[in-house]
DNA sequence: CGACCGATTGAAGGTCGTCAAACTACGTGG
DNA sequence: CCACGTAGTTTGACGACCTTCAATCGGTCG
């Protein structure tokens, strides 16, 4: 349980089918049967803030399923600076381009310490050709991915600054189950909504003033998501 | 050959088989023999200007494979004015999320007319079944979306909205062999951009102006690529 | 204690959105 | 054939918003 720690998922199989997230996983409906053709290890990685899973242009053989923590997906423009285009969490998972043969697209950061199943392509491939199953919760997940780019889209990168703010701070209450929720960093804010930093700082603080938003000591911050929303409809 | 005229593909799998441009579509590496399970008709449609082929919300049967024209797929936002998230031009799938199924997810409206080729789900599940090549495909076409729809908001969504239309107008350089390329509405450019339609209004008659992109009668024009670069790489 | 990193705030200037008007192209109807 | 209405584009003026550059503040770590 040591930070940093690689531990390989030593009983095989088993491991999976008692997966205590299966329901949320990649093999949620697989049969007892299936999880024989599970020859190579799935290993459990644990990352740190800061932490780097995987880069643009390497090629991998693994996906990555999110057990716990918070990840970026990062893309960096031509004159340099760069765009998080996605958020992964518990459930999701990072990596898919290597499922099509191609090296990964982003620059996976860690936010929020990670724990994730490192799977190697090969087993999919394997369970997929025996189970049809497994291509539909593919198929689901792709879409997933879809939607929630093309949502990032036109809910994080339209309209004022304030409208966008108040978007984004709604979703990361919506991400938690706690009252408090993660608060990223006001670079990585402005990476995710296509402004600088200080316009972020410049709103978050006023907010704060407004009594809508509150921050706390380790990254973390309540939220009034009701009030928030009428800003968010802002243009 | 009518315009609006609904051709059913009379021949069946042959149509397929023979199909034209059939190695950049989904169904390029299928067998002879893997068509003797495409049971349902595969019908070709032709759309115009302004038709939709479908709507957010619905819930589909098939998906659609463009043979030529362009299609925009637009998401409409809580304060009802409207975001463009991707074009799909030859050789590109519609509908992809009924396959997951869900309903659609964008409004799918004709740009330049199209023809398009109406594939039931039931007959890309019932070859998927049979054969892995076509999960290959469509892997790489989801992914393929998912690149495309990450680089629409790092490259058009990014940055001063002179280098964004920069970006847009290499973009659709690129889209077209010829010598000249379609040139949307502005108002279409500026829901692509995020931007508004009088901003992008006067940056492409000041791009006009300085002689880096010309404009013709019927929504075609040309441009300086390698100028509009410079233009692109600006923050 | 001093250095450093991130957040905050200020001032100035540029970009972009808004409102409004003029212009063009096109199709309709007189 | 021309007048006219409509829809889309262009242009202007003005103001709000956002970026830029710079300084300050607060906390952590060496």
């Amino acid at each position: 349980m040591k930070e940093k720690a690689i531990q390989a998922a030593w009983e095989g199989p088993s491991q999976c089918q008692h997966c205590g997230i299966r329901h949320l996983v990649l093999f949620a409906d697989l049969h007892h049967d299936d999880f024989r053709l599970v020859h190579e290890p799935i290993d459990e990685l644990k990352l740190q803030m800061g932490d780097t899973l995987f880069r643009t242009g390497e090629t991998g053989t693994s996906v990555y399923t999110v057990r716990s923590g918070l990840l970026k997906l990062v893309q960096y423009l031509p004159n340099g600076d760069q765009r998080i285009v996605r958020l992964l969490r518990q459930g999701d998972l990072a990596g898919m381009e290597t499922l099509a043969g191609e090296p990964y697209q982003h620059h996976a950061i860690v936010l929020q310490s990670l724990s994730v199943c490192r799977i190697p392509v090969a087993v999919v491939e394997r369970l997929g050709n025996a189970t049809p199953r497994l291509h539909r919760r593919l198929m689901e997940r792709w879409q997933q991915a879809l939607g929630r780019a093309d949502a990032w889209l036109s809910e994080l990168s339209t309209g004022p600054a304030r409208a966008r703010v108040a978007r984004l701070l709604i979703r990361l209450s919506h991400c938690c189950e706690s009252d408090t929720f993660y608060l990223p960093g006001r670079e990585d804010m402005g990476a995710m909504l296509g402004v600088t930093t200080e316009t972020v700082s410049r709103i978050t603080a006023e907010l704060r003033r407004e009594g809508l938003l509150r921050v706390f000591d380790n990254n973390r911050a309540a939220a009034d998501v009701a009030a928030l929303a009428v800003l968010a409809a802002d243009t």
